[in-house]
DNA sequence: CCGGCGGCTTTTGTATACAATAGCGTGACC
DNA sequence: GGTCACGCTATTGTATACAAAAGCCGCCGG
């Protein structure tokens, strides 16, 4: 399933999340095809995703360059990810099966004890925490939603924001799943979408402290 | 700008909301390149717009095929098109231009003098409703938000929807659009945002009701 | 008669060649 | 010396050729 057409939008997102292509620089189909190691072809494609998602930006006559994302932006992330995200709370609380319930509490129990270690791992902090979310994603059973949450779910974004996080922090954030998990099985949808907002929008607010 | 790719996205797009290629229908690219007379590439870049939209899905092995929406995902649509319309309201309420607000004020005239009429032409109507939402996504400023919503506020789906519209309904649309104007005027951008969440998930009622 | 295997064909994925367009530099003329 | 025009070049958009992969069909064997 690699085909070129992703890897190369894996590289070029990459490149520009790590900011070896910095906010305005301008871009080349050709440039990037070098770079990958791969035809304009798959490079176009990759682009048209990144587009979509705002990660370039076109102007006026065709010509891409690396999107600038200001904190305002970056607010407007936030929002309608705790927006959308919490919808998808709500539709998973009615929706998962008690299998995949099972499996939320395990990575939860993960999670914390990943927290409650002397020296907490940021990395299997956020890959639990990655997985958390996308499983819960996947449970609101929604393609749409699920596609727009994809681009706005921006690991890098939030390792930038777990880095600032002291271990205070993380344990909150262990505990909002937790209670995530109590939420999906009383089946309450309602307290689902609550802590979900609220979970998101702490995190957001972390983010612009430390910013 | 009117680029092969862009006309195949329009033609493929209406052969499948007109109903010419059903819900299952396989696709193939050589095929639609044929109806469109281009070539595969700029159908593929079509194709991949569609798909992320949801007008085709993509089976196991990357074949392609109409999408079939039910019941379900249209009210997933409204839903969804109801909570990031609100927002989009609520941003627009703090950022509206004066000339865009008598813009506004002026389409909404329009939009109720066409109600007015004798016979409501309902294409006119349409026409006005049509602007008067993209003006307020637009007054949002959130490229973002308003990529989202491209996907979700589907012209002939709100058509259907419109048809079935009696001369009360019209006239509801009307008045609530006159309730936006309000709201924009007095810069309250709950009050935008609540009246935006009943205008569309009104539609979405009429809509079903309707069948 | 049914099931599996193998090649054929269709379809997608990628590379490359070609066309069109826009930006930019250079040079000539005022 | 400045400005406009022209041509060149760099870049995007489209077409086509080629590669790889997957389904389909028929054939063969049990």
């Amino acid at each position: 399933m690699s085909k070129a057409a992703d890897r190369a939008y894996a590289e070029i997102r990459s490149l520009i999340l790590s900011g070896d292509a910095p906010p305005g620089s301008p871009i080349t189909e050709t440039m990037l095809a070098d770079i990958c190691g791969v035809s304009r072809t798959p490079v176009r494609e990759a682009l048209k995703r990144l587009e979509a998602e705002l990660y370039v930006v076109r102007s006026e006559s065709q010509r891409l360059q690396v999107a600038d994302w200001k904190r305002e932006d970056l607010a407007e992330m936030f929002t309608l990810r705790a927006m959308l995200e919490a919808h998808a709370a709500a539709r998973a609380a009615t929706r998962i099966d008690t299998a995949t319930l099972a499996a939320l509490a395990a990575s939860n129990d993960r999670l914390a004890a990943a927290v409650a270690a002397e020296a907490p791992d940021v990395a299997t902090f956020l890959n639990e925490n990655r997985a958390f979310h996308e499983t819960i994603i996947a449970a609101a059973d929604s393609p749409r939603l699920a596609t727009m949450l994809a681009a706005l779910v921006e690991q890098p974004v939030v390792r930038r924001t777990a880095a600032r996080y002291n271990r205070a922090e993380l344990a909150r954030s262990a505990h909002e799943h937790g209670e995530l998990v109590l939420a999906f099985t009383a089946r309450d949808a309602e307290w689902a979408q609550a802590v979900m907002t609220g979970h998101i929008r702490r995190a957001f607010h972390a983010f612009a402290a430390a910013g």
